[in-house]
DNA sequence: ATCCTAGACTTACCTCGTAAAGTCGGGGGG
DNA sequence: CCCCCCGACTTTACGAGGTAAGTCTAGGAT
């Protein structure tokens, strides 16, 4: 390693980038401290991302969004091939997706705000939308239907992960009192809620909901 | 008006820096922009909120999320009482609430990143919450399971908003070619997406699977 | 040997959040 | 009537952030 070739590549650095914003938040993600720990002045990020930051706001999304990324983990398949057709039936290959886009959003739960307004146009939003519908064929769907079917289910995934993440934040300061304005939610309070299954209670509800049809 | 007394109140300074987020974007809510568009410095915006801009964020957070301000957007009612009993069945309740807070959101969609890390348990969050938890009750859900089921349905509520959002974003630079790797994809590209539809249709879906239950 | 080029480093500029101290005006006590 | 005090805004200033522009070095091509 010279001086001017520090071993930088975009995957290396969206990595490493999402170990930072795991680690300390994603207000706390600077080019600065991004250089640092790529062992690198801040500005040869640039040469790999030249539109800047938002670019590589960009790149950090579609790593995490990746389905590909959760079906094959480790290196490359033998031959390196298209995964071709999976046996499993529809509705296991729908949950399973479902499953690891929500542990990969859980673990990166930093980045969440950088989803918010990115259209899902890249490759990686292609290939989980490929694999819904064709799941949602499947399952006898009419055609017309299936695109709204993979939206609701997108946004279901989505939204039980920013729900459970809120839960989980730090309390505010001076939260709210739960006194007898609000009785019921004063009943109720003792009853915990188990995120996991609350998610896969939900999620067979919308499909059951998104697919029986007279 | 003296010098000393430009009529600031956090209600004002929060609508305005929603005028803001609304028109350019959370990226550009600064405290000197806002300053500008209250007529008064930036730092006069500390005195309403001491604890700078995260306290300010939370305040519009709370804004957008309180259910109260859906039910009754203007002046306060003839005696300024509690709400009181709402008459209508449960279900419409919850839909009506579904309605309003996906319009807010959807209002304010630039905000929507301020509220993910944002644990609700401010007052807003709280009418919320009881308004869920006594609509359950009155469906005849087990106690048990009725803080799953309102978490459910503020998932969806969010998790819709937020596919929306990303789905009329700006197309990213360079988005990836719906090419033979996509065919299912690409035989449906021409179905539009009727979001209000999709998003009623999923609604019903879910209400029924949560509390049809054997 | 000389030059070119790509990639990495350096410098510099402007904006942002906000700490600290200053300033002003009105209202209440003497 | 005067004074002073306090709350509301302003001024000043600093450190950190994104990034444009320029510079440097190593390695290959001539």
């Amino acid at each position: 390693m010279s001086r001017n070739n520090a071993g930088l590549s975009p995957e290396l650095i969206v990595t490493e980038a999402l170990r930072i914003i795991d680690g300390m938040g994603l207000r706390n993600l600077t080019m600065r401290r991004l250089g640092d720990a790529l062992k690198v002045e801040a500005m040869a990020i640039y040469h790999h991302f030249p539109l800047g930051k938002e670019q590589l706001y960009g790149a950090i999304v579609e790593y995490i969004s990746d389905p590909a990324r959760a079906a094959a983990p480790s290196g490359a398949e033998e031959s390196g091939e298209e995964p071709g057709q999976d046996p499993r039936p529809w509705d296991e290959r729908l949950r399973a997706w479902a499953h690891d886009y929500r542990a990969a959003l859980l673990r990166h739960s930093g980045a969440l705000p950088l989803m918010i307004h990115r259209r899902p146009d890249t490759a990686a939003a292609l290939r989980s939308a490929e694999l819904h519908y064709a799941a949602f064929l499947e399952a006898g769907l009419p055609p017309e239907e299936v695109p709204g079917a993979a939206a609701a289910l997108d946004s279901y995934v989505l939204g039980a992960v920013v729900h459970q993440v809120r839960a989980e934040g730090l309390p505010s300061r001076d939260p709210a009192e739960v006194d007898g304005r609000f009785p019921t939610v004063a009943a109720l309070r003792g009853v915990a809620v188990d995120h996991d299954r609350v998610f896969a209670a939900g999620l067979d509800a919308l499909l059951a909901g998104l697919t029986a049809r007279g």
